[in-house]
DNA sequence: CTCATTACTTATCATTTGATAACAAAATAA
DNA sequence: TTATTTTGTTATCAAATGATAAGTAATGAG
């Protein structure tokens, strides 16, 4: 099997995903929220709580500017810092309530475009899609990062 | 099947398809292109020609700004524009010889990057993700855009 | 204790990107 | 013909993001 034509599937194949992100994503929240807010926010909903040097190596970027965009998502009452315990330096960030609920919603709002997508799947379609997805994951995107 | 289980696994999928085409294509041209226009070249180069309305609209950006770009990038000899010989308002962007050589050189970079993704795949793990990437075309991507 | 390191903040500046108004030229419709 | 629409440009401003210097406080190593 040829591996270049492979990789030419597999480009046009993220292309696709991208466009089909973009979709599922565009106008998802009411808040005025910054797209660099949202992916952080978006982070945190995730794997919360984290410490905003995980945010910073994750979302690739800057410990300065991950500090300035979290105060602006704190000031919004959308997250909150606590410190560790142990070590006071530390910071542990989580959603606020609010911040919570935001993302709950937002989270809704995808998986309904996504469920638009598949809508006309059958059984067999799904078990497809799922077993798909975890060649992928297994076979390409697990090798070493 | 439960919808909702493989919609979160969709995510995560999405999530580190970004994940991957970031280090992929992280520090890919020497040239001092910002990312925008990184994008702008590597949809010319795979579409072109292409007018700046195309490419207005595929890279979700107004016409001034697409504008704005494509003059820059003109300037620095990447890319040439011709007009349509029928509909003068029209024209048609494609690479320069040089704008041709950068983004070979990139593609080539990307492509050895995932070469070395897939270096233990076996011939059988090949057809597997070949057949992977066509299931999830068909089945959720290709749905209604 | 002293010194170096780690985690984070504040401040500042440059660059990139987005948004919008105003314009021009060509094509099309009336 | 005149009016309207399409395609693109220029100019300008605002906002978002990136980069970097300097500083603080806590920790850990010696």
């Amino acid at each position: 099997m040829n591996k270049s034509a492979l990789f030419h599937q597999f480009v046009a194949f993220t292309a696709t995903i991208h466009q089909v992100t973009h979709d599922l994503t565009q106008n998802i929240t009411a808040a005025n929220i910054t797209p660099l807010q949202y992916k952080i926010l978006e982070y945190i909903k995730v794997s919360q709580p984290v410490t905003p040097t995980e945010i910073s190596e994750c979302q690739h970027m800057s410990l300065p500017n991950t500090s300035r965009e979290l105060r602006k998502l704190q000031e919004r009452q959308l997250i909150q810092k606590f410190s560790d315990t142990a070590d006071r330096r530390k910071q542990y960030v989580r959603l606020s309530k609010e911040g919570e609920k935001m993302m709950e919603e937002a989270f809704a709002c995808i998986e309904e475009r996504f469920l638009q997508l598949i809508q006309h799947a059958t059984q067999d379609d799904l078990k497809d899609i799922q077993h798909a997805l975890a060649i992928l994951e297994e076979k390409v995107l697990r090798q070493n990062g």
